[in-house]
DNA sequence: ACCTGAACACCGTTCAAGT
DNA sequence: ACCTGAACACCGTTCAAGT
């Protein structure tokens, strides 16, 4: 048996512990997920779960940036794209995880562990988008607020559908230096 | 014993355990504030709560209608302020309960209750918005999407707490037409 | 090192029993 | 009509015991 088994092992139970919970979280809430049903979920113990993982949140931090990284990775390929319709893919890209989107926000209080990842999270996103705003060609006086606006849109978009052409509109609004 | 003492009574009782829900589910946070703690902060039993709603989304609700009664009693006095004032109004007003806006965003997808009372909130909110900004004199044209971008800015300043200045910038910024 | 079954304190909710 | 204590199924988490 190599001396290397062992790690590999690890990471990929880990990888399916962390798959499980994420379809779960995003699909039935991360509330309504009990460790129990992410561990059956997983093919292993409620108790497994704790091996890996220091608590529910810190579970809940593997799988937002498990899906960060994943987005992340789809995002550098429109990076040239219009801003509007940067910001527009972001809204479709994150749709699905609006339930996490929440999630977090109302944790934040709560849990410090969520709180610290939210914060990265933010200040991760306001690099970005500023960098973004600046390859767009945007003054450098507009570019703070016009990246609060962004995320504050994005975030209201997820919480409060709306249609695409409606979006679009609501998105190029902003998009305009005032 | 007048005929009429029950009722009185009961709207009594019931207030009080609004009341108790009210300060548990703002200062501890709606997760955290067990029917149990809710109960005994209101002088009664757990199962008594049931008695007067009909589960703890219910309840929330019940906390939900109160303080959107007294915010909406207290803004009839800011009518007439110029439109930023307003919405910086709205948001150190509804500051001490971001938490409350938090978790109906992350019930909403759970519970039928609260689904509905988000719904119903967003409505009236929604005229009411427009109205107001009918009455500052934008544009008829302008008028939805203004609206859409005011709720978005206040429950983004509520989520993500920005200084005064900030938030007027910001608030600003979204009050003209484009 | 990794995994488990049993246990702990707690949760929202129900229900038979009291007044 | 109103309120309770006991009970139910479940929750996140811990821990002694196994390999």
């Amino acid at each position: 048996m190599p001396r290397n088994r062992r790690p590999i092992d690890r990471a990929e139970k880990r990888g399916e512990i962390v798959a499980a919970a994420t379809d779960l979280f995003t699909e039935v809430g991360y509330d309504d997920s009990s460790m129990a049903k992410v561990a059956a979920a997983a093919g292993v113990t409620p108790t497994t779960i704790y091996w890996y993982f220091d608590d529910k949140d810190a579970l809940l931090v593997a799988v937002l940036d498990h899906l960060l990284t994943q987005a992340l990775e789809e995002a550098a390929a429109h990076v040239d794209d219009p801003w509007v319709d940067q910001v527009l893919w972001a809204v479709e890209r994150l749709e699905r995880y609006s339930r996490l989107v929440t999630v977090v926000h109302a944790r934040t209080a709560t849990s410090p562990t969520i709180d610290a990842w939210h914060e990265s999270f933010h200040a991760l996103m306001d690099t970005m988008l500023a960098d973004g705003l600046a390859r767009a060609g945007a003054a450098e006086e507009d570019v703070e607020a016009m990246t609060r606006m962004s995320v504050f849109v994005v975030e209201g978009l997820l919480t409060h559908p709306l249609s695409q052409p409606e979006r679009r509109k609501i998105i190029e609004m902003i998009s305009r230096p005032h």
